[in-house]
DNA sequence: TCCGAAAGTTAGCCTAGGCTAAGAAGTGAT
DNA sequence: ATCACTTCTTAGCCTAGGCTAACTTTCGGA
């Protein structure tokens, strides 16, 4: 029962730094997942994403939607009209796919790892952004492994 | 088979405003938390935890640290005195020492499902900052439960 | 000792993503 | 058709967290 567990050096700075930085993208990227996935599930709930209801799903005001919106629609991602309802490019809807199926995965795998399906839920919201595609194929396999076994 | 797989209706707006909400808490500390467990690693490692050091291992500018420290001293996690090394105070020490935890038991956890090393390692990076307590114990009870059962 | 390189700071700029307050545009009910 | 209400936008502000360029301080070697 040592007090200094494993004194593991620290890794090179550049693979360090290669991941924060890999981390900063995925943060940039997050934001516009989350939206798109949302106004795909608005769109496909009620017919129309509106950004008060946006607003209202986000926990933001909706001069921070209006702002937000601007930006997506600069990056190819959304369609508006002014005072009209929102709708998404193919960029878009790919993305939203994406990350809904991404989200889906994540909060499938928490609850299969033993969380409740609320806190999965809140967790996923994160996480969902900061796996990768090799994280993502493991979940699968998990969870095929899971099924298959009992 | 059909094509739309399960009209499941939102969840509640205010369910998913509080959830985007803490969310949006999460990552505002996890800078913080990157800045204090990369401290401590270098005055564990080296003695000292210089700027210049933390600028390399982040990707970042000297500016940009300095800037970052000024925040965390604000906050009362690190001490500094002009043109010397970093400390932590208490608090620092403690979020430091939590940070380290939560990184290395998500990448045990992330190899323990299948994922190798360096990936696990890339994502534990974003993971632990999303990972709730109640995920943090679910993992540590399907590493034990793993290491119990082989 | 001193002087050049390395380290740290400061100034000034930028974007993302928050906010409030106020005004403009659309919509529904009478 | 109008008027009130809702929705959307605009203006102006803020913080975090990036950057470069220029300046200051420290430190080590000749």
């Amino acid at each position: 029962m040592r007090r200094t567990p494993a004194p593991r050096p620290l890794p090179p700075a550049e693979d360090q730094a290669a991941r924060f930085a890999r981390q900063r993208e995925a943060d940039r990227t997050a934001t516009a997942e989350d939206y798109v996935e949302l106004i795909a599930d608005l769109l496909r709930a009620d017919g129309e994403a509106r950004a008060v209801d946006i607003a209202r799903r986000m926990g933001v005001s909706q001069a921070t939607v209006t702002a937000t919106i601007g930006r997506l629609q600069r990056d190819g991602l959304v369609e508006t009209k002014p005072y009209r309802g929102l709708f998404l490019t193919d960029a878009g809807r790919d993305m939203a796919q994406a990350a809904k199926a991404r989200h889906e995965l994540v909060v499938r795998f928490l609850i299969a790892v033993g969380l409740d399906a609320e806190t999965a839920e809140q967790d996923a919201e994160g996480i969902e952004h900061h796996a990768s595609e090799a994280a993502l194929q493991a979940f699968e396999r998990f969870l095929a492994a899971r099924k298959a076994g009992g």
